[in-house]
DNA sequence: AGCACGCCGACT
DNA sequence: GTCGGCGTGCTC
């Protein structure tokens, strides 16, 4: 046959959810239909992969210009899903420029349910067959009255009418029922915005009014939301959630610890009248599937979620809550590191929506852009009812030392006594699992340390093992020293919650404890019966590490002792005053929150002079933020310049070390900008991987991203070594 | 990220 | 003589 060997059909460019540099360009057969955002299925290598079409470059980037049209191979097929939406398309590609990511890397993250692009499958059930009267018992009857005119599920029509799936099959062998495809079921009910709406005070209804405003207007702008503990800041959003909803968009909420926030979600229900819909990493991959589509499809009004969550393709969204908005755990430190409060911004802004960071303390970056006019700032200054703000006291451990081997100061013990014998709850928090941190040879001084990190071995008592927390190593606990063989010689150095617990069982055998750490507290199931049976007063002592920081609502609990108030403040960490500042604050917050009973927070500390310590007791959060800002502002330190990290590492030590070297050599220079380092990474064997950390300072208003680019193409990195570019670092991992 | 192609040790 | 270890390099 003489037909032309050119293949009919054009170039579209594919973005392939892989770590590649760019997209690559296809050929779309003329029977298939796609245009920009279309999920496709394509050829690669010897495989077929997803993918998204994406939008023609401004500039045909690619510096070896467009591939051979020779070289071309065909779109496979078009998926059964709405497009990907330009502005998640922008979004994608602004994260993959700011962080420095492959783009392929990013749009990974909004493919997590590639499943949820097949057509969703039609759900079976059974309708009655008009005019089948015969052989009709009683529990017939009763099902087929049951079932009306509608299609359901044979476990549904079992359930309602109060009969066995048995007589549903008999119904359907004699004919009175027969199979029928269901309109599929909407996944998620529509939170009703006027189910339950609280009665707002004053200061509550006027920070309400100001979010709907926002949302209303269907612009882009961004409040910052601060309250103190228990002023009802979370009834304020709900109340913009309730706005965004009667607009007929989708609203997300992002929370730092979704999988944790049971008592979050009830509060939600008893507001709306349904459930949200919930994102997170824990979810099967069917929830997964049925909730990607349903926000696709427009059909989840509300998504609440972690951080991947701000990659949902939301086709109409209105508003963006970030709650916590100072938590960490928004910084994704793996894959693409992103801070997601940051893109929540972006995000926002290419949507058009608003978007409310929330905080009870928030970081000083978010309190610099409200200063400065770039955020709208509302506050609640006031607690409810009337609740009085806990009395936060330092307690100076060098006056009142603990005994010998323990670690709960006389007073606190005593406080803890009253406490108890007053029929109420206490709580004792230290940031750090496990029995003890550190284990010690008392005979040659050897130090259990882990093979793979710069870390100690932690003891983890009830399992009889040491476990490193950086990375998976765990080994059980040796009945001699590993170093010079002693027996009996091996002791727990320093407190973990483990060791704590087993304090408190000596001195209050009778108070009924409970241990909360992520080892205890393994999922949802667990946080939300640990809190019911705080709250139900089956439990008098509450020993937690960080997780009983976060959102929890115990109304007896009266007293927090924080063991070890100076644990965060160890180590170069820009940023450790200010988060120890937040996680204290955010502890105490616990203590006394309703009907009128007065709160006690004792920090055990050894520096009661500390300004950490100053600002927590006499509640001046915004004094310690200005003497922080007035320590960065002069040396450009964020937020009054920029950062990036670049963390240069290798499984052998000399090479990572040569190439960190190197990068210093290459290190960029010009007015406003200065490299730091290299130097050994604070954990410096991290995972097997030597590690060493060059930071890059700039003044603000440089664009640190192309200057990174240009630093990182002028450098020869061997293949052994791996730079991970880290720009607004937040912790010095 | 997969998956093939590559060059050096223990098996039928 | 082959099966297979995972190092390195490519996928429009």
């Amino acid at each position: 046959m003489a037909t032309s060997s050119r293949k009919a059909g054009r170039r579209i460019r594919v973005l392939l959810p892989l770590p590649l540099e760019s997209a690559y360009d296809y050929r779309l057969p003329p029977e298939l239909a796609a245009g920009p955002g279309s999920f496709v299925e394509v050829p690669l290598g010897g495989r077929v992969s997803l993918g998204v079409v994406w939008d023609a470059p401004e500039n045909p980037g690619d510096p070896s210009g467009p591939i051979a049209e020779s070289r071309l191979r065909e779109v496979i097929a078009v998926k059964p899903a709405p497009a990907m939406h330009a502005n998640l398309r922008k979004l994608v590609d602004w994260v993959a420029a700011y962080t420095l990511s492959p783009p392929g890397a990013v749009l990974r993250m909004a493919m997590s349910s590639p499943s949820a692009l097949e057509e969703p499958t039609a759900v079976s059930g059974w309708r009655r067959v008009a005019g089948a009267e015969s052989r009709i018992t009683p529990d017939r009857a009763r099902a087929l009255e049951t079932l009306g005119s509608h299609i359901l599920p044979g476990t549904e029509i079992a359930r309602a009418a109060g009969v066995s799936m048995g007589v549903v099959r008999g119904m359907a062998s004699v004919g009175l029922i027969e199979p029928a495809l269901m309109a599929r079921a909407a996944a998620f009910p529509r939170p009703i915005p006027d189910f339950a709406p609280p009665d707002l005070r004053d200061e509550q209804q006027l920070a309400a009014n100001a979010l709907r405003e926002g949302v209303i207007s269907r612009a882009f702008g961004v409040t910052l939301l601060e309250g103190v503990t228990g002023s009802g800041k979370t009834e304020v959003y709900l109340d913009a959630v309730a706005q965004c909803l009667r607009e007929g968009r989708q609203a997300l909420v992002l929370l730092p610890e979704i999988a944790l926030s049971t008592q979050w979600l009830s509060r939600f229900e008893r507001r709306f009248g349904a459930p949200p819909a919930l994102w997170h990493s824990e979810l099967s991959s069917r929830t997964r599937r049925v909730t990607w589509r349903a926000v696709a499809e427009g059909d989840a009004p509300v998504l609440v979620g972690a951080r991947s969550a701000l990659f949902l393709p939301f086709p109409d969204l209105g508003l963006i809550i970030v709650d916590e908005e100072h938590e960490t755990a928004f910084k994704q430190e793996d894959g693409v590191i992103y801070h997601a409060r940051d893109m929540a911004v972006v995000r926002a802004r290419l949507e058009a929506a608003a978007c409310v960071l929330v905080s009870a303390t928030p970081s000083l970056e978010t309190v610099t852009n409200a200063q400065e006019g770039r955020y709208a700032h509302v506050t609640l200054p006031n607690r409810h009812h009337g609740a009085a703000l806990p009395r936060i006291a330092a307690l100076d451990l060098r006056q009142h030392p603990p005994e010998r081997g323990r670690f709960l100061a006389p007073p606190l013990i005593e406080a803890v006594t009253e406490t108890l014998a007053r029929g109420e709850q206490a709580m004792l928090f230290l940031n750090r699992r496990g029995y003890a941190p550190l284990t010690l040879c008392r005979t040659c001084g050897h130090r259990m340390q882990c093979p793979n990190c710069t870390a100690w071995l932690v003891e983890h008592r009830a399992q009889r093992r040491l476990q490193c927390h950086h990375c998976g190593h765990t080994e059980p606990t040796p009945l001699a020293c590993v170093e010079c063989g002693t027996e009996h010689s091996l002791v727990p150095i320093g407190p973990g919650v483990e060791r704590i617990q087993e304090e408190v069982s000596e001195l209050f055998p009778e108070a009924r404890r409970l241990v909360m750490a992520s080892d205890t507290i393994p999922g949802p199931a667990a946080a939300a019966e640990a809190a019911r049976r705080i709250e139900e007063r089956e439990v008098d002592l509450v020993i937690g590490t960080q997780i009983v920081a976060k959102g929890w609502h115990f109304p007896h609990l009266t007293l927090v002792g924080v063991v070890d108030a100076d644990l965060g403040l160890a180590g170069g960490d820009l940023r450790a005053g200010e988060r120890t500042m937040q996680l204290l604050h955010q502890v105490a917050g616990r203590a006394g929150r309703e009907g009128g009973t007065p709160g006690t927070v004792l920090l055990q500390t050894f520096s009661p002079e500390h300004p950490v310590m100053l600002a927590l007791v006499a509640d001046d959060m915004a004094g310690f933020l200005r003497a922080e800002a007035a320590q960065r502002a002069p040396g450009h330190w964020p937020p009054f310049g920029r950062l990036a990290a670049l963390i240069v590492s290798s499984e052998d030590p000399r090479s990572a070390e040569r190439a960190a070297r190197d990068l210093g050599l290459a290190a960029p220079a010009g007015s406003g900008i200065q490299v730091l380092g290299p130097a050994p990474a604070p954990l410096a064997l991290l995972r097997g991987r030597h590690r060493h950390r060059l930071l890059l300072k700039a003044e603000r208003g440089l664009r640190v991203q192309p200057i990174l680019e240009d630093w990182l193409a002028r450098a020869q990195i061997p293949r052994d070594v791996r730079v991970q570019v880290d720009v607004d670092p937040v912790g010095f991992l």
